[in-house]
DNA sequence: ACCTGAACACCGTTCAAGT
DNA sequence: ACCTGAACACCGTTCAAGT
């Protein structure tokens, strides 16, 4: 360890003193690890390593890898955009393709989403918002109240079913593939609507489904002990 | 290793002749440490352990871990009651019904069925009632086509959050903590809608949002493009 | 208070060697 | 063809020890 006289002194500027730890730092790097690799690209070791540091050290800032998970989520859908100068009927489709785009910008995010209680206050505004919109548009209160979360679930489960399958290279042609095959006696009705089940741009795909669920959220009366009902909340499940 | 003379001989037909390994046996174990400790009990080190094998043996029967889930699930789809003496309108719904519970019987298939892709035949005949359901029920074919796909999604990532949720104990009172305490001057919707967004017991949230779906695709007009268009496909995504 | 190295108890997967 | 033990390259988490 001692220096010697040959010794070439090495400037620690171009890598100054470490950037101190924070929880904000290891959110960051373990976005960025999933930009990177997905999910299995995403751990507590690596973050550390990425950080400079061991994998014990985090534990200062964050309590486990799940915690880390929402807190990342939380990060994520602070990039959520919102119009609220569209008209109402917009603005709620609007933020969900938007939470699409954030869910699908990394991958890995949307199967963390999925799995993951929205506890930040992000995900606070999020539902604010589409609760706003829907009323705005109309819809009656506690439709809107039970809706939105059916709305914020097909969203999630649809990018982490696009990332899911993007993953393997081929998985989705080996499926089309098998219900080309799917024998015509056994599933008349597969057979017979195949091109019309893989119809379409994901896109307006998408789109439909949002259409789908708000005006089936617009439409449909609540259990009639609880449409209309004054505020007297009911028994819990 | 020399049998003393003291030796008191056990028979071997209390625990015979290991059950020859097989596919089957594998994804029932499998199945079988999923009810008792959830996703997070499942491995194929301690499939092998309970198989009496070691874990390099299973790579015979199954690919991979994320084979074997699939497998998993198939079997598991096999246990979906179907009612086709059921009316039309009501086939639908029964069949999601039993999915779900299916999902949820063990835990942790959920979150599998969440991120897998359907491969198996199960899966067919899954989608295959649910398309013949709608079908007789009156909905326009290419609207039939695509919404089966948001009812298995919808209910599959019910279940999955229902599970996610169920783990940690309080989470979801947490939740609801975290929504009550949400200040009204920044969220005014949901503080004035609290008790509803929480009201009644999941199971009719359930049907609602199941009623919601069905309503909603049978009442949505697909782009018009595809709308009561000719078989032709359209230019995948 | 924050950081570190080393350890503990796990993983999935591969591979040469046995039968 | 099927099974095995051992190894490889990882995990999350804990903990005593350092500063």
């Amino acid at each position: 360890m001692r220096q010697s006289s040959l010794h070439v002194p090495v400037s620690r500027r171009d890598r100054p003193a470490k950037a101190p730890l924070s929880r904000a730092a290891i959110v960051e790097t373990g976005l960025d690890l999933l930009v990177a690799g997905g999910l299995a690209n995403l751990s507590l070791r690596r973050i550390a390593t990425a950080l400079d540091t061991g994998s014990a050290s985090l534990y200062v800032y964050v309590e486990n890898l799940s915690h880390l998970q929402a807190l990342m989520l939380d990060a994520a859908y602070g990039e959520i955009a919102y119009r609220p100068d569209l008209p109402p009927g917009e603005r709620v489709g609007a933020a969900l393709r938007s939470l699409r785009d954030v869910l699908l910008r990394r991958r890995g995010l949307a199967q963390i989403a999925a799995g993951t209680m929205p506890e930040g206050e992000k995900s606070l505004r999020l539902n604010e918002f589409l609760l706003d919109g829907l009323l705005e548009a109309g819809v009656p209160a506690e439709r809107a109240a039970w809706g939105i979360d059916l709305l914020v679930l097909q969203v999630t489960a649809k990018a982490a079913e696009l990332t899911a399958w993007r993953e393997p290279g081929d998985v989705i042609a080996r499926c089309e593939r098998a219900y080309a095959g799917a024998p015509a006696e056994t599933y008349p009705r597969l057979s017979q609507l195949h091109d019309l089940i893989f119809a379409g741009p994901g896109a307006s795909r998408f789109d439909w489904a949002l259409q789908v669920l708000i005006r089936g959220i617009a439409d449909t009366p609540l259990p009639s002990r609880l449409d209309s009902s004054e505020h007297t909340a009911a028994p819990q499940q």
